[in-house]
Order: C-alpha cells, then structure tokens, then sequence
DNA sequence: CTTAAAACATGATATTTATCAGGTTTTAAT
DNA sequence: ATTAAAACCTGATAAATATCATGTTTTAAG
C-alpha cells in the first residue's frame, strides 16, 4: 500500500491532481485509509458527510431509496473517482447511499482540506467544476435514457456500458459482476423483468452467462437493439 | 431597460453575485441584451456556445432529443437562472437544446469574462460550484422520479412544481402555460397519455383547466397521488 | 373573415412492464 | 455435511402505457 498522496497513481484521474505539493501534503496528513467490504455502506442516504472519498480500489454503487421501496441506482463508482464531494461542497447532507459493490479501498480526506482548497487554488475549483459538469451531462443523459428507452434498451446498454468501462475477463466475461438485482436497480425495472430480460438475450445469442457472470456475446446486436433495430 | 449588470436584480438569484465590482463591470461592458420570441432557440444541441445566457425574464426549457424523434426536457429555467455554463465550464458543445417557451430576454456573456473570473477569483468559482452541487442533486431526483414514479404521479409532480415556483393567476390557473405536448415532454409520456391524465384529474377534480390554461384544485390529493394513496 | 395548420381530445387496441405465486439453485453459516 | 437464507428463474395474470385512427377545437396567417 502506497501511502503518501503526493505518489498515488488513483490521483492522477480526478480533481485531486490540481492540487499544489504543500496542499497534497495536507490530504495525506489528514487522510484516513479504509476498507470496505462488499455490501458494506460508506454513507447512507441522508447523512452529513465530513468529507469525501477517493477510490482506490473496487467500485461503489450510489443509490437513491424511492418511496416504494425501491434503490435506484444513480452511478458506479471506481478507482480514480471522488464520492461525496457533491454534499461536501453544497454543505447538505447527502442525496445518495454509497454501498460497495465488491471489496474496496479508500482513502477519506476531511472536507475542511478540500474547502480551504478550493477557496484559495481556483486551479483546483475549476477541476472540481468540471468534472460536476461531466457528472451533470452523464446524469442528463441517464435521464432522456429512462424516459425514452425500453427496459429492454436500457438493459443492453448497461451490460455495453460494463464492457468499456471495466472491461471483460479472459473468457470474455465482464470483470465487474452485479447481481440481478443491481441490474434491475440500475436501469430502473424489477428484478424479475430484468431476469426475463437476461434470459432472452441468452437465448438469442446476445450474451452469454455462467453463473452470475455475464458476457458480451455479440456487441453488434446489442448495438442494433439499443438504436432501435 | 436597465442596462448596468452592477445594478441588476436578476444576478441577485445566480453565481454572478460572487463577483466584484471590476468583474461585474468588464461583464456589463461585453454583455448583449437580446429578446427572443416564444418558440425560438437559444442554442441547439451540439452546438459550441461562445457564453452564457443570463435569464432576465421569460422561462427556457432545456431539453434532450431522443433516437425516437422525442423531446426530453429536462429542466426549465426562468428569471435569475443561468444558462449554458456547464457547456462552457466543460469546453464541450451542449447536450442540451434551449428554446423559449414566453417571449425572453436574456443578457449573453462571453465565455472569455467567465472562464477568466473563474480562474483568479475562488469566491466565483466556488459559487458556480454551488450551484452546480444543486443541479446535479436536482438531476438525480428526477433520474429517480423517472424510474420509479408513474405517469400520474410525475404529472401530479409538475403541476405542484410549477404552481409552486411559477404561482399562480389571481384565478387559480397557472402562470406559466405549458402546451400538452410540452407536458409530455417533461414528464416523459406520449402526447395522448398526457392528455388522457389531464382529463382524468379534471373529472376527479384534482385539477381545473379552461383552454390551454390548467389550474391546480386540489393541492391534497395531488400530493396523496404522488405519496402513493 | 376564411382557411390551413396546429393543438387538443377520445376510443380501440397492442405492447410493455409489474406483480404474484411458485419453483430451483447457489451461497454461506453452523 | 447440513441447512437456512438469499439469489435466481419461470408462468400466469394484471396493470400501465403506447400507438393508431379519427374527429373537434383553437390558433395564426393571408
């Protein structure tokens, strides 16, 4: 375990990497390394954060609880990526539940660091701001995504999403394994439809499954699917 | 007309606030006032935009163009509001298509004055942030609204959102008329759906309208539809 | 004032999706 | 190794929603 900030490779990939080597140095005074279990919270929905999380390793489910009982799952987050930092700089308490979706590593860093920082390196706040604005375009996009696409659609896109962003295994499954129902919380069906759903993409040669493992068998056709073929 | 940004009461309700007398000034300098009419655009989705667009009256919706042919809206934007920054903040063209829905007039700011005030001044940078934080907490709302609410009760939602941040007539109609189509669009529903609920909630009394007009009748049981009653 | 276009409205029907009910398999703890 | 719980799966059915067809009303242009 790398622990001096000023080292970490994970920061390279978000808005910590606009910090200067004096306000580096804080963070990796202050920070807190942890671990997580798969299944375990790192916040829940409603909690006041007292600062955020840098991922250094597995991925995080953010989630909102729907008055019927229901998770929606807003974003996966992973390695490289800051959790929490929308609460901290709007000084609410958070909209979302992050729970680990397999082990993982973080490293937490009070928020006091980060908004010292960003009231006095506007390099660092223009960072921050945007990768908010990414995040916003995303959430834009996940938007029209839910109100205009089929389950169907949206199920396609969630295994290609997984795909490109945490890619496959030697035997061509997907790296990042979520159970049903995850997939069913993130492209906003019930768990049975979405199993329906994977079952007949198994049979018609879409995807293929082992267990709870999932594979991309045929991207093209899940591409023709989701634009509408 | 009043033509000082020092002076206007608009840049009260968004980031521009945290600007200082110098900034405010070059910003009125380079400002365009420019009115445009109902069912214009101020931009089309993909486009660069050169600045931002600050609301001084009339009310924009922001909205998303599926593979189907629909239109998304997602949010709507009136007196106060900015728009167009997280575009400019990303230096990406927009996602999103803003078109008049009253007559508006907005001042056009340079994105030049914007990305420079963000750079050197913290205080402006991190408003922006602010605000931002808020969209994107607002963005996952609907993301969760729209997966997991019905079509009642997300038309339910906009009728008490725009009563309670557009008000009403001194009759008890809405003051900011939407067309059904416009309805559907936001809540995410085909034209006829819309209407078919609209029609429901007027025998049920949940609502009154009279032409294009639609006032809110009963505020409860609206409220009790989208608590699930 | 006339008229074409757009917006509004409603019925009939098809499709999509959720729900309920009952299974089997897998997982993890004793 | 046994067993309870969790996850997975499938059928039957109900509910929600979209689509198509068609007619009426309103709006805006000439």
């Amino acid at each position: 375990m790398e622990s001096r900030c000023e080292n970490c490779i994970v920061r390279q990939f978000n808005s910590l990497r606009a910090m200067n080597k004096e306000e580096l140095k804080k963070v990796s005074d202050s920070k807190v390394y942890k671990t997580i279990k798969k299944g375990e919270a790192l916040f829940q929905e409603g909690e006041k954060l007292d600062g955020i999380f840098c991922v250094r390793d597995g991925v995080s489910k953010l989630s909102k609880l729907s008055a019927n009982g229901k998770d929606q799952i807003v974003k996966l987050a992973s390695k490289g990526e800051v959790i929490g930092q929308r609460s901290v700089i709007a000084e609410e308490s958070t909209n979302l539940s992050a729970v680990a979706v397999n082990d993982m590593e973080v490293c937490f860093i009070p928020k006091e660091i980060i908004s010292n920082t960003l009231n006095t390196n506007p390099n660092f706040a223009v960072e921050v701001l945007r990768h908010m604005a990414h995040d916003l375009k995303e959430a834009d996009d996940v938007i029209v995504n839910m109100s205009q696409k089929t389950v169907k659609q949206r199920m396609a896109e969630a295994f290609l999403y997984l795909k490109n962003n945490y890619g496959e295994t030697e035997d061509g499954f997907l790296t990042l394994t979520l159970s049903r129902e995850d997939y069913a919380n993130v492209v906003g069906t019930a768990t049975e439809s979405c199993i329906r759903i994977i079952s007949e993409f198994k049979k018609k040669g879409f995807i293929k499954t082992s267990g709870k493992q999932i594979g991309v068998a045929n991207e093209k056709q899940l591409q023709d699917l989701i634009d509408g073929f």
